[in-house]
RNA sequence: GGAGGGCUCGCAUAGCGGCCGAGUGCACCGGUCUUGAAAACCGGCAUACGAAAGUAUCGUGGGUUCAAAUCCCACGCCCUCCGCCA
C-alpha cells in the first residue's frame, strides 16, 4: 500500500511510476477523488457523533419531561448517525480498494520498460565450453539416481518429481551450506508455517495479480505459500518493533507451493519449474534509509552463494514493467544453463520499502514518530533451479558430476557416481 | 470432534449500561533527595486521523440502546478436560 500521503503530495510521481510499470494511470485520480470523499464522509459522521456524545450525555443527568424530550431528538439523531455511519464505511472501502491497488513508486534508477528492457549489471565467470555434448539436468538426474520426474508425474501430475540418492543428499547440502553461511552472516534462521491465514497472504500482497498462482484450502480458508516471504513478512505483523535492532534479517526454510497457472508451455521438461519446492530466502526489516544499502547487501550475499557454487551468472536490474507491485526495484541473478544456452532466473532480491509494512501494520519509533519499516526479500538457494545449474554445469563427459568445494564437507565426496 | 474457562493500556489486575480512554500495582522515562546508587517523594507514560475541536479503538465482526469495556449473537485465539493422532 501506497502512503496516501505522498500520493496526495506528488501525484506525478506516483502516475509516472504507474505509466513505466505498464500498469493503470487513471487509477491515481479515482483514488484521490475517493479520498476526498471519504475526507467528508468522515467528518461528517464525526461532527454528527460528537453531537450525539454532547446530547447522550445530557440525557443521563436529564429528568422527567425534559428527559423525554431530549430523548426523542437523540433517537432522530441516532438514526442520522447510523446513515452518516455506513456511508463512511462504505467511503472508506471505496478509498482503499482504489488506493491498495497502485503499485510501489518504482526507485529512480530501475530500468524503464517491458520484461526483456533489463539491464545486464554484471556477468561474473564464463559459461563453459564443453568438448563432449553436455546432457541436460533430466538425463543427468536419472544417469546419478537424483531426480525423476516420471514417477513424480505419476503420483502427483505434471511439475512434479521425486529427489533421490545423491539428488536428496544435495538438497540436504545446499541448504545447510546455505543456512549455515546466513547464520554467520547474522540472519536468524527460521522454519516458518508454510500454512497461512488470509492476512497474512493479503498483507504480503500476494492475493493481488499474483492470487492465480497460490494453492487455496477452502475448507479452512487457509492458504499454501509461494515463498517464505508470506510467513517471514507476515511475523511482525501489527508490531512496532526496537529500532536499535533494525535491521532485523532472517533466513527462512521452508517448501513452496506455486500453482504455475498459465505457463502451460513453459520449461515443461525437467525441474526448472515445478509446483513444490524449497527454497531458502532472506528477509530483512530496516530503516527506510537503509533500504538500499540493504539491498544490495542482500544482493552480495546472493552472488556470494553463487560463487561458491562455482557457477557463471550475470546480474539483472530488472525493468519496470517486470516489478512485483510492492517492489521498487528488483535484481534478478541468473545462472548459466548449458543446454538451453541461456541464463535463467535463478535468485532474485526485491526491495518493497514500507510498501508491504504498511500493509501489514509493521512500524518502529523513530524519534518520536512511529513509522512504517522497509522490508527487502533475497532468494538465497531455490534448490530445484540450483540442483539444475550445478549438474548442468559440472557435469563431466560420463554423467558424473562434480561437487563444489563448498558442499563437499557437506556431502563428504567430491563427485557424484553414476547409479 | 465433544465439554468447560478466559481474552482490558509492556506485564499483572480493577471496572456499577452514562461520572471510563479506562483505576491500581509492577516495569519504564524525567526530576527532587544522595558523594554515587537504592529507597522515598513528585511528574510523565497507548495508538491512528486531525491545525485544533474532535473522532475511533477494552480479541474481531455484528446486534440491542439516546448511550456498550459492561447486555445479546457469531467468529478468532489462549487455557483445562475427554476422544483421536504423527
Amino acid at each position: 500500500m501506497i502512503d496516501i500521503k505522498f500520493l496526495r503530495e506528488n501525484p506525478d510521481v506516483v502516475r509516472a511510476s504507474q505509466k513505466a510499470r505498464g500498469e493503470d494511470v487513471s487509477i491515481i485520480e479515482k483514488a484521490l477523488a475517493a479520498d476526498e470523499i471519504r475526507k467528508s464522509a468522515l467528518d461528517q459522521f464525526e461532527t454528527l457523533r460528537a453531537e450525539q456524545n454532547l446530547l447522550s450525555k445530557s440525557v443521563a443527568t436529564a429528568k422527567g419531561e425534559e428527559k423525554a424530550t431530549l430523548l426523542e431528538s437523540a433517537k432522530a439523531l441516532a438514526a442520522k448517525v447510523k446513515e452518516a455511519d455506513v456511508k463512511r464505511t462504505q467511503c472508506e472501502a471505496e478509498a482503499k480498494a482504489f488506493i491498495m491497488q497502485i503499485s510501489n513508486v518504482i526507485d529512480p534508477q530501475a530500468p524503464i520498460g517491458k520484461e526483456e528492457d533489463f539491464v545486464v549489471i554484471e556477468n561474473v565467470g564464463k559459461p563453459r565450453v564443453f568438448d563432449f555434448e553436455p546432457k541436460d539436468h533430466v538425463e543427468l538426474g536419472k544417469l546419478l539416481g537424483a531426480i525423476d520426474t516420471e514417477r513424480g508425474a505419476k503420483v502427483a501430475g505434471s511439475r512434479s518429481y521425486y529427489l533421490t540418492g545423491v539428488g536428496a543428499m544435495l538438497e540436504f547440502a545446499l541448504v545447510n551450506y546455505a543456512i549455515t553461511s546466513a547464520n554467520k552472516a547474522g540472519f536468524t534462521p527460521v522454519i516458518p508455517p508454510v500454512l497461512v491465514n488470509p492476512s497474512a497472504m493479503e498483507g504480503t500482497g500476494f492475493l493481488g495479480q499474483a492470487a492465480e498462482n497460490v494453492y487455496h484450502l477452502e475448507k479452512d480458508d487457509v492458504y499454501l505459500v509461494g515463498t517464505s516471504e508470506v510467513p517471514l513478512a507476515a511475523m511482525h505483523m501489527d508490531e512496532i518493533l526496537v529500532a536499535e535492532k533494525l535491521p532485523m534479517r532472517y533466513a527462512g526454510y521452508s517448501t513452496c507451493f506455486r500453482r504455475e497457472a498459465g505457463t502451460y508451455g513453459k520449461d515443461t521438461r525437467g525441474i526448472i519449474r515445478v509446483h513444490q519446492f524449497d527454497k531458502v530466502e532472506m528477509f530483512s526489516f530496516c530503516h527506510p534509509d537503509q533500504a538500499k544499502e540493504e539491498h544490495l547487501r542482500l544482493l552480495q550475499w546472493e552472488k556470494d552463494f553463487l560463487n561458491a557454487m562455482e557457477i557463471p551468472y550475470r546480474v539483472i536490474d530488472v525493468a519496470s514493467g517486470d516489478l512485483g507491485s510492492s517492489a521498487n526495484r528488483k535484481f534478478d541473478i541468473e545462472a548459466w544453463i548449458p543446454t538451453q544456452d541461456a541464463y535463467r532466473e535463478v535468485t532474485s532480491t526485491s526491495n518493497c520499502t514500507e510498501f508491504q509494512a504498511r500493509r501489514l501494520n509493521i512500524r518502529f519509533k523513530d524519534n518520536d514518530a512511529t513509522k512504517a519499516v522497509a522490508t527487502l526479500n533475497g532468494t538465497l538457494v531455490a534448490i530445484p533451479r540450483m540442483i539444475v545449474a550445478i549438474l548442468e554445469n559440472h557435469q563431466n563427459a560420463d554423467g558424473t558430476v562434480n561437487i563444489p568445494a563448498a558442499l563437499q564437507p557437506f556431502l563428504g565426496t567430491k563427485r557424484f557416481e553414476l547409479v
